[in-house]
DNA sequence: ATTTTTGTATTATATCACTAATACACTGGT
DNA sequence: ACCAGTGTATTAGTGATATAATACAAAAAT
């Protein structure tokens, strides 16, 4: 807790900053994944980078070590990450990760669960893709 | 109980068939909330029809009274259905339930939630227009 | 008014999700 | 061979969620 005299400069070797709200409500392991998935998705971690060691962030973070585990290990399973026991965690390539059976599935279900939900709220198809190209082209993120 | 002599008749003054599955997983409340929501969305329940009472649902699908209402309570906040006390329930008009700007916040926190979710397996908001789109044209439910 | 039919509130219980304590096991450098 | 670093497994505790038992309250029919 000493180190934050140098403000602003990289965390030691560090390779990605990692926050975590206790009042969100989401669980420590979920907004880990979500953290270090976005790194991922706008390029912060790239394949190859290593992750944190559970050990360490799990003190950086005030965590057990299993719930830095628990949340690489969903990754691992997601194919994100690659994890080598006594070695550390890396961030895999994407693209041959998943199968593009394995992706197309996955879309799927995703687009099923969106479509029911959104339904369930009187909200067609036709409505939705329709908010999704506007959103499309506004450029949000 | 002993009204099934009638076998495939309409079922009584039962205005939906309801099923409940105990191994999916799926709590009961919530099935039932799916398969309400489902009827509306295709029709087989329309505006200002009741829907079982509480009691006589429970009754049929083996469950406590509570269960069926916190499941109509759910539907109630969502303003798909309208509770009176001591009457019933019933199925209200979806359009004057939701004011549009309502609807647009909805949808937009729907889309924006799925656009996430799916960003983290490496999808564009492109690969989902596309794959929404070839949904539509299929005309799955 | 009373009874019956309807939804509602209160409380308790079982199960599951999340996290932690603690001990274990693999890998690489020395 | 050892040791320091890494991920993993087992077990337990806490809290939230889902459901039930039971009692209450409003509306409609008689």
């Amino acid at each position: 807790m000493n180190e934050t005299d140098e403000v602003g400069v990289a965390k030691d070797k560090r390779s990605i900053e990692i926050v975590l709200d206790p009042g969100s409500g989401i669980p420590y392991y979920r907004q880990i994944i979500l953290q270090i998935e976005m790194a991922v998705a706008d390029g912060r971690l790239k394949p190859g980078s290593q992750l944190p060691t559970v050990r360490g962030l799990a003190v950086d973070l005030q965590v057990n070590p299993n719930t830095i585990a628990r949340a690489y290990n969903e990754l691992e399973i997601r194919g994100l990450v690659s994890t080598q026991h006594g070695t550390g965690t890396f961030i895999s390539d994407k693209e041959i990760a998943l199968s593009d059976t394995d992706r197309e599935q996955i879309l799927s279900q995703l687009v099923r669960g969106f479509v029911s939900q959104a339904a369930s709220y009187g909200f067609t198809v036709q409505d939705l893709i329709e908010f999704l190209s506007a959103y499309h082209e506004e450029g949000e993120v």
